[in-house]
DNA sequence: TATTGTTATACTCTATAACTATA
DNA sequence: TATAGTTATAGAGTATAACAATA
């Protein structure tokens, strides 16, 4: 989507840049990497309507019916004032419902559809397949490895900066 | 910078939310982990008053001068409508030129200035330590390895669906 | 006083169409 | 006609402050 299918003839614009010190930089690999998985995890969401937050979110309140906003933002990691808006979009979409918690009239618990739930499977299946043909030729070990190493960096960062 | 030093004593928010089914896919790590690593990035440019964008245009022209906007652009994987307003913002600054090509008076060679290059030592030191702290505790091995796959992810994904 | 959800707001990044001036 | 740079614009993600209702 972002580099034209077939190179022109004579390209002036590829050649030969050094990036070697920002090779160096494991964020740097993981913005450019992440920016096309981005992008083609879009494509493959777009027939379902959906983004990478909305369907973030219709999977976890599927998983975890009853689930607050307070808690899907922090399961998500986003602020709160954020995920109104995607909470908003899939409730009018009638994928979820926003439900009273009796114990607390300040909480909503969050509750997927039939639709939603039917939505989730069809999308999961999607996601699957796309993440399949993302990680096809890198064996599970590697894979593993990687996805430890990412979720290290996470919580050192996500913790503080003094231990 | 998101999430408080010290947690609360009583956490309604965090408990035990069930990601099983996201933590399965690569994206998912990518994205919580980059998130972090983009603000505390952030943060370590703040001093210099740099962003991730200028940070790495600053330092692509500094180790290409007379590089051309477009190829800067395609180097940085981006729009060429994006980037103008980085450069503008590092011209600016005085921290680069833009120098009309004689040979083609519609590009610019882009050339870092004295106070750029000077800048670009200051930050690529500081962003030096920040990666050595990121990746502090990951052996060299582990860590070629992460960024090899990034790197065969993004590849694969920029050259089109179809082989 | 603290928390839940909300509104309003601002900044950044990304993407596209259309223009200008050159080639 | 094609390319380099530009303008304008739109969409998405992220972050903070401040508010009403409730605890």
């Amino acid at each position: 989507m972002r580099t034209p299918v077939s190179k022109p003839a004579v390209n002036h614009t590829a050649t030969h840049v050094d990036d070697s010190t920002l090779r160096e930089a494991l964020g740097y690999h993981m913005k450019r990497s992440f920016n096309h998985v981005q992008a083609d995890l879009t494509r493959v969401l777009k027939p379902f309507e959906l983004r990478m937050l909305t369907y973030t979110a219709l999977v976890l309140i599927t998983d975890n019916p009853g689930l607050r906003q307070s808690q899907l933002a922090a399961a998500m990691d986003i602020e709160r004032p954020n995920l109104v808006v995607i909470i908003d979009e899939l409730e009018r979409r009638d994928l979820i419902l926003r439900e009273r918690v009796p114990t607390d009239r300040r909480a909503y618990a969050l509750q997927p559809t039939l639709a939603g739930r039917q939505l989730y499977e069809h999308a999961l299946k999607a996601v699957r397949a796309h993440e399949a043909q993302l990680t096809q030729g890198i064996d599970e070990q590697t894979r593993a490895t990687v996805i430890a190493v990412l979720r290290g960096i996470e919580k050192r960062l996500a913790g503080g900066e003094a231990p």
